[in-house]
This record gives structure tokens, C-alpha cells and sequence, in this order.
DNA sequence: AAGAAACCAAAGCAGTGCTAATGAATGGGG
DNA sequence: CCCCATTCATTAGCACTGCTTTGGTTTCTT
């Protein structure tokens, strides 16, 4: 039952090389110092423990690598075929350890944040831009994506970080075997067209507004909206919906309709022919970063996590 | 003090890389298999033994490897690195261990025989041939030394096999570290030019030839002539010499001179217009190949005297 | 001739590295 | 929808690898 040679065999008992590598660097050293002597003082071992690994080696190969010559040894034919093959070994050894220590101090490595429209234009600019100079080896990617996309993106392993933010009543699901990291509260704002009557008002609460027509931004802004006009008593007349931030604005200050934002939304970009005013009696929407529980110890990932953290509180400080 | 970058510091304690060379060959199972488990079975270990030598990488990596997935594992980012290093590392491996498996089948190695003329003609010339064809892989050469000069070769490691000659009278002297193969008995014949007077004789004796013109062959057969002749009770009257059994016989053929030529000569070149006699009552010379103790154990050393032996008795047999 | 240097051999022992057994978490199937 | 199969982690235990120690042989040097 010879198994095809196409495909590779997966089931077949594949047993490690006969020969040790750690033999064939030890064996290396022989060569280099061209003494068992000299490689076990180089290696900080005594000479019979060299003269071990040269033995096993010869008995595997069934070649002999050393010819013993009275005092001292020379490197036989086979041996320094072998010597050869060692130099590619240790040079392969040598990369990858290199490399894997290029991830392990943020040399290396591959971040892929995936956020919503106003965490990316600030949370996460300011992250990338601080961890691509202090860890100019690091792949940054940053992925525009609603919250549900983005969690869906992180469980699909399409993305590292995922920035999401959620509204009181409506819970993202999280996938199981993630950890939330809290960036922060996003208060809602009103706003208004220059000159509006409740411009002068010293707090404006949600159903001073019942009587306006609206322009609303994403989805869920929109559904957190109509939860949150009903419970005052009204259903807001939507006259425009946009999930782009810079239009919900520039249609206020065309006073075309009135509108709610998100503090993050005109950190962002604001629009300065609107007014901006605190809710009150509102609940701010939660800022967080999610990631899949086993990325957190990666470096770059984790180097990432704080870069997020850092610009989310360095926002809030404003 | 510090050593020259230049060259190398021999003597700097150069450690071992601190990735197992083993454990990196473990996790490329698991890369190819997709999990620990798969690589386990590959491998006929059982599971903890593959997850101990990726944890032991990760720890010495300080990146994790593989990302724990609910039931299952990914690789990480760096992990991928990693693999792509193993398989430098496998292959380094394998080109090493089929180099040395060509050497000890006989599909690789490197023979150096050095021999003295008469015996390159005709043990050393079979010899070659019979290991070029079974083993064409050897690379096979074959220098002409006279004795003296073929053991310094051996001495100095110019050379695997010497095949030298001794009278009984002159011994070679032989490293200490070398064995002596006996490749048989090499008798002298008398040439003498067609229709000389002893060529009808039964028998002929040294001293027969006492009034004779001589030519001789090389040093040491001119030097064991002249002990030979004052043992016999005369001064050989010699005329002409060279090392060059042709032009001995050539000599011979147009009634120059008579000589005493070695069978092995004859049997290398024989002029037809030469008759040939043996000598009695004189010890032939022992022709035998020696060889460096360590290099027996070579196996195209150990083949390439095993075909000069077989050749030396073909040659015998006849 | 004697000492130094290098390797080999054998014995002893500590620590590596495997197995076995168990537990936890996940995902698929009836 | 629950249960079972699968996969990995963890721990304990143990055998054997692999290094050291000691002593001996050979060879080169002074």
C-alpha cells in the first residue's frame, strides 16, 4: 500500500531525522576547532561529552565523520560533507531564532484593528500613528467596521482588535473567548443649527425636541434613538439618515433637521456652524476594545492594546 | 583581550542556540498537521509530548506559537515564521543525512590510491575499473609514486591506499598508525634477448649472467640487483638504467643488455621479442597495500581495498 | 625520558523528556 | 437541545538520555 507521493501523507509515521541536530552542531564546533577538546571548551562541556555526540553520530550515519589521529583528530571526507549541511542548520537556526525575536520585542509582527467611522478617526489614528514610530516593524492595518462587523471579523480571525462601542439596551455579543478592554464613555451630544431657541437653554432634555425634524447617523444610533424617544414619550420625525458623521452636521447647519452625535463623531470633525449641547438624562454609549483572548500576549497585539488605551484616555482627558 | 573580529574567537563560549533544533522539527508537524494532537500521532508520541515542546519554544520564543482555539489550535503569526525556518532547518537536515547515507552505501567518497608503476598497470588499473563500474558515484584517483614517495603521501594524507613493494633486504618503513594488506608475492624473472645462449637452460642462476651488459630498472630494483649480484659473488656490469620497464625490455630485444624485471612488470607490458625466465633461488618481493588504521573503517577506503585485493589474486591466479 | 596534550572507556547520577491519567472546554450529531 | 466525541492543558511519575568524573592509552614535545 504505497500511498501516493502527491498529496503529502499526513497519517504516515514520519519519525524525526535519525540525526540529532543538536549532535551536528556540537559535531560543527568539532570542526571549527578542529579538536574535541577545543569544541567542549567553546560549548563549556568536557571532552567526553563531545566525543559522545560525535559517536552517535557515526553510528548513525554509519559513515565515521573523525579520523582519530594520534593526538588529535581530522575531518574525514563524510565529515566534512556534514560540516557543509551543519553551516545551513545553524544558519536556519540562527534566522528563525532572530526572527522570533524580532516578535518578541515589537521588531516584527502584525496588527489588524478593525473600528468604527469616529474611533477610527480618532482612537485608533492616534494609536496607529504613536505604535508605527515607537515599533516601526509592525504591520498596521486598520479596517473600517460597524461593531457587528468588526466582532464578526475578530471571531473569523480577520482582525486582532476589534474597536466596538454599545448603547445600554442593545448588548454586542462578544464571542466567547474574548476579553473586553473599557476605553471609555462616548456621551451623546445635541445638535444644533446656529440661532435655534434652545441654543440658549442651559439643559436641553430629549423631548424638548419632539417637535423638530431629525437626521439620524447608523444604525444603531438610529435604533438607539427611537428606544430612546419612546421611552420620553415621542417618536422623532426622521427626516434624513446617514451613517456619515460630517453630513449629519452640515444638514444642521443647513438647518435641515436637528440631530444627536456622539461626542467621539465631533471630536472627529465638527462642523463649525453647528452648536453642540450635553444631553442629559441620556446614558453615553461604552467604548471598548476586544480581542480574542489568546492575542493578548502576542507583542504586537498587546503593544497595540496599550496604544489603544493610551489615545482613548488621552481623549477623554480633553 | 579581546580577538580580532576577523577571525573567528575560538575560544569565546559559543552556546548551543537556545531553540531545540527538535522542538522547531516537532512544531512543523504540528503545522503541517494542524494540531497537537495530529502531530502526536505522526510522530507515535502521545499529545502532552508535542504540547511540552511547543510550550518550551514559546517560552524560550517569549511569543506564543499557536493560538489556542477553543478545541484546536492556530497558528500564530509568528508561528508562520517560525515554520518557514523548520522547513530550512528539515531540508538542511535531509540533504545532510542523504549525503552521509551516500557515503556509507557507497554512492559518494573519495578514494586516493597511490602505486608504483608495474602495479598501476595492472592491480591498481582493475582495481579502478571494477570500482568505477559498481560504484560509479566514488571518485576515484590514482597516482604513480614509488614506494618511499606513496607512503610519505599516505603520511601526509595525500593519499587512502598506498600499494607499495619491499625486498626482503629493504624494508619500507610503514607509519606507525597504518595496517599493511599483503596483496601477494611478486616474483623476478631474467629477460633475456631471443636466442640467447641460456635461454635453453632449465634453470637459470644469478651468477650465470655475471659476464653479462646489464640494464636496470628503478632505485631500489638496481639497488636489490647489486646486493643480490654480490651475494651471488660478482659486480653486475651495468650499462644502462632506467624506471621505465618498456624501455628495459627494448633494450633487452635489441641485445643491449639482459635484466632481471619484476612478473608484475611483464605481466604490464611484455615485449614479444623478450624471453622470459625465472630466477632461482632469489626471494620475489612482497607487494602490499597500506592503508591509514582510521581510514579502514571508510567504506569506499574499505571498498577500494577489497577490489585491490580481489585484483592482486586475479592476478595471481593466473 | 618524562611530562603534557588529546582522545577513549566505563561508571555514576541528575535532569530531561516521555507516558499515563485526569480535567476542561468546545463543537458536532442524534 | 443535550450528550458525546474531540482536542488541549495539567500533573505526577518514571525511564533513559546525556553529562560528569575518573582513569588509561597514545603521541608529541622538551
Amino acid at each position: 500500500m504505497e500511498p501516493h507521493e502527491t498529496h503529502a501523507d499526513l497519517d504516515a509515521p514520519r519519525a524525526l531525522p535519525a540525526l540529532d541536530p543538536r549532535s551536528i552542531l556540537i559535531f560543527r564546533e568539532v570542526g571549527r576547532t578542529g579538536s574535541l577538546t577545543g569544541a567542549a571548551q567553546v560549548l563549556g562541556w568536557t571532552q567526553p561529552a563531545v566525543s559522545q555526540h560525535v559517536r552517535r553520530l557515526e553510528a548513525v550515519a554509519g559513515v565515521p565523520l573523525l579520523a582519530r589521529e594520534g593526538r588529535g583528530v581530522v575531518v574525514t571526507d563524510a565529515g566534512r560533507a556534514l560540516l557543509r549541511h551543519a553551516d545551513a542548520l545553524a544558519a536556519a537556526l540562527h534566522d528563525a531564532e532572530h526572527e522570533l525575536a524580532d516578535h518578541a520585542h515589537l521588531r516584527a509582527g502584525r496588527v489588524r484593528i478593525a473600528s468604527f467611522p469616529s474611533a477610527s478617526a480618532t482612537i485608533a489614528a492616534r494609536a496607529v500613528s504613536d505604535l508605527a514610530e515607537r515599533f516601526p516593524g509592525i504591520d498596521l492595518r486598520l479596517e473600517q467596521l460597524e461593531p457587528p462587523e468588526a466582532l464578526r471579523a475578530l471571531e473569523e480571525g480577520a482582525c486582532d482588535i476589534a474597536i466596538v462601542f454599545e448603547y445600554d439596551d442593545g448588548h454586542v455579543s462578544v464571542p466567547a473567548d474574548a476579553d473586553r478592554t473599557p476605553l471609555g464613555v462616548d456621551p451623546l451630544q445635541i445638535v444644533l443649527p446656529p440661532g435655534h431657541p434652545l441654543t440658549a437653554r442651559s439643559e436641553i432634555r430629549l423631548d424638548d425636541l419632539a417637535d423638530e425634524q431629525w437626521v439620524t447617523g447608523c444604525i444603531s444610533c438610529r435604533k438607539h434613538l427611537l428606544t430612546s424617544t419612546s421611552a420620553a414619550g415621542f417618536t422623532p420625525d426622521i427626516r434624513h439618515s446617514t451613517d456619515d458623521y460630517v453630513v449629519v452636521q452640515a444638514l444642521v447647519a443647513t438647518r435641515m433637521a436637528v440631530a444627536v452625535l456622539p461626542s467621539l463623531a465631533l471630536r472627529a470633525s465638527r462642523n463649525p456652524d453647528v452648536t453642540v449641547h450635553p444631553l442629559a438624562d441620556h446614558a453615553p454609549r461604552r467604548v471598548s476594545a476586544i480581542t480574542r483572548r489568546s492575542a493578548r500576549s502576542v507583542p504586537s497585539v498587546g503593544a497595540a492594546l496599550a496604544a489603544i488605551q493610551r489615545a482613548a484616555q488621552a481623549l477623554e482627558r480633553v
